[in-house]
DNA sequence: GCCGTTTTCGGCCCGACTGTTTTCAGTCG
């Protein structure tokens, strides 16, 4: 059974901690399974190289005898006994807004109900509203729940989101008794996709907010409405976002902010320092048990100071290392430190603006340095560049380049890098160039020994500077191509290949945690829009926010770098 | 189920909202 790996452990502590749930077991129990899933999750030895699970923070005997069992024999004794009591399909009822174990477990006791056909069956019955504890409400939205099981995507990528972020952003500053806002959640943390939104509002008056908010013209059904918390739904386009404001004192808002930026976990971790300390975390202060005083925190960085602790980024708040290396927060690398943008596009191909146009939206950026990089010829969809088309091109950059001193225009090409793993210019054009970045757009079924073979090409070729969107994945639509990522970090680090961090927020390519690889390696990283017109040159913030979920330091991202420092690297080993 | 300089039992983060109750359990974040 060797062939069981950690991913396999970690989904069936969290399948027994479902079951459990629904058996309405001890809750503490339950999360004990799924604390040990994550301990596991979080190490990054794989199962192999632990010799003893038990050794790992929130894994004991009990369940370091179900690892091992389930490693030697390839199944335990507690999850046969959980299959032979529970019906597998209770198990997805679970995501069902409004249903949790308890539920769940009288439903299937009282009822026999076994799944969402059954479940559906029942409602319709009017089954459900005779239970005690349940009613006629529950029945409508548990019914409601059953028929829109599956419809709705879990997690929403974050293009999905930005109209409504922009709107309700908007929409909250016209709110005169709002005294201050900020969008708190996955979203402040960076992730690449998010479950909902969440504003954490300042305001003396939250009722009378709370009743604005509810008449924004998006909103199609409100969740929840009480005094402090209103839950929605925005309908933008076919895209459902949910949607939570919490109406906050100001003297709490520093809290709030912080509890309602999460994680979850990291939320547990600086409760249970706290509560060392003899005292408690709540969104409203930090209470002192003894005294029962509260203290209020006016910025997130006091209430870290309370604990002794530097400001902690949102992006590293995962409850992982974020406590223990906080001191190295301040390192990562930040949109202040960037200097500039090396991938982008104009009307020479495929995007929407000038050349001349771009310059001056990079200026008004004040960016040092930016590099047009159009695609090349092989892309004939995209308009890419002949040999000629290119010469023409760069001409003009050099022409125009001069008569600006404020910042610097590298040349650049995106150029393919073909299925047969030839690249589509030859060296005497690509020595040329000032910034040559290499990517793949095309064949992306091959197997994975051919695309890196490819890869490995354009990482040997002496004047390709950069591997753009280095796996082609698109967040929640695509996963990419084949490719070997430890070994594609090997060869950039060995050739001083940059890897990009793609800013675009469908992209996010790399990923944070490829990229903190990288990093570890030994990689330099370049952060980039890939822009195709004036709003996207606005998308590095996705990329720095999701650098800095990877712990990728300042010195590590060559937009940092002076121009000068960069040219230097640029033509370092070049003939 | 896990954990321990409050150590082998008794904790385990804390609060809002809903729907069901008639004082609170369940769910959610």
């Amino acid at each position: 059974m060797s062939q069981l790996n950690k991913k396999d452990i970690i989904q069936l502590l969290e399948r027994i901690a479902v079951y459990l749930e629904i058996k309405g077991e001890n809750a503490f129990r339950i999360s004990a399974y799924r604390k040990a899933a994550q301990s596991l999750e979080r190490d990054e030895r794989s199962i192999e190289e632990i010799e003893d699970p038990a050794k790992l923070a929130g894994i004991g005997k009990g369940t370091a005898g179900i690892i091992n069992d389930f490693l030697e024999t390839g199944t335990t004794e507690l999850l046969q006994e959980l299959e032979s009591e529970i019906p597998e399909g209770l198990l997805p009822l679970l995501k069902l807004p409004g249903l949790g174990g308890k539920k769940i477990g009288k439903l299937y006791q009282e009822l026999g109900v076994e799944n969402a056909e059954t479940l559906k069956a029942a409602c319709e019955a009017g089954e459900v509203s005779n239970l005690a504890g349940f009613g006629k409400k529950t029945e409508e939205k548990i019914l409601a729940a059953v028929n829109e099981m599956g419809k709705r995507p879990e997690r929403l990528p974050l293009p999905e989101v930005t109209r409504t972020v922009e709107e309700l952003t908007a929409f909250l500053q016209d709110i005169k008794e709002i005294d201050r806002f900020e969008l708190a959640g996955s979203f402040r943390r960076g992730r690449e996709t998010v479950k909902d939104l969440d504003f954490i509002i300042s305001t003396s008056h939250p009722v009378s907010v709370g009743e604005k908010l509810v008449t924004h013209p998006n909103v199609t059904a409100v969740i929840g409405h009480g005094e402090t918390k209103v839950s929605v739904e925005l309908t933008d386009k076919e895209t459902i976002v949910p949607v939570d404001f919490r109406m906050v004192e100001d003297e709490s808002f520093a809290t709030m902010l912080h509890h309602f930026t999460g994680s979850k976990d990291h939320n547990v971790l600086l409760r249970q320092i706290a509560k060392s300390r003899g005292e408690s975390i709540s969104e409203y202060g930090v209470k002192n048990e003894e005294s029962g005083e509260v203290t209020h925190f006016d910025t997130e960085a006091d209430f870290f100071h309370h604990f002794d602790l530097p400001w902690i980024a949102p992006e590293v708040r995962e409850g992982k290392e974020e406590i223990d290396d906080a001191a190295h927060v301040k390192e990562l690398v930040s949109m202040e430190d960037m200097k500039g943008d090396l991938h982008m596009h104009t009307t020479w191909s495929d995007g929407a603006q000038s050349i001349d146009e771009m310059i001056e939206a990079c200026r008004m950026k004040g960016h040092a340095f930016m590099a047009i990089t159009d695609h090349s010829k092989f892309l004939q969809v995209a308009n890419g560049l002949t040999e000629e088309r290119l010469k023409r091109q760069h001409e003009e950059i050099r022409t125009k380049r001069e008569t600006v001193d404020d910042l610097h225009v590298f040349t650049g090409i995106e150029m393919d890098i073909l299925p047969d793993g030839s690249l589509d210019y030859g060296d005497e054009v690509l020595k040329e160039i000032d910034f040559v970045i290499a990517s793949i757009h095309s064949s992306f079924s091959q197997d994975e020994e051919t695309i890196m073979k490819r890869l490995e090409a354009a990482c040997r070729n002496p004047h390709v500077a950069m591997i753009a969107h280095p796996t082609g994945r698109l967040i929640g639509r695509r996963d990419g191509y084949q490719v070997n990522l430890e070994r594609l970090i090997d060869l950039a680090v060995q050739t001083g290949t940059i890897l990009e961090i793609n800013a675009n927020p469908n992209r996010l390519d790399l990923s944070a945690e490829w990229a903190e690889k990288a990093q570890e390696k030994g990689a330099l990283i370049s952060i980039n829009t890939d822009a195709h017109r004036y709003d996207m040159l606005d998308h590095l913030s996705y990329g720095v926010r999701n650098a800095r979920r990877g712990w990728i330091r300042k010195e590590t991202v060559v937009n940092t770098w002076s121009v000068k420092q960069l040219t230097d690297h640029l033509w370092k080993n070049r003939l």
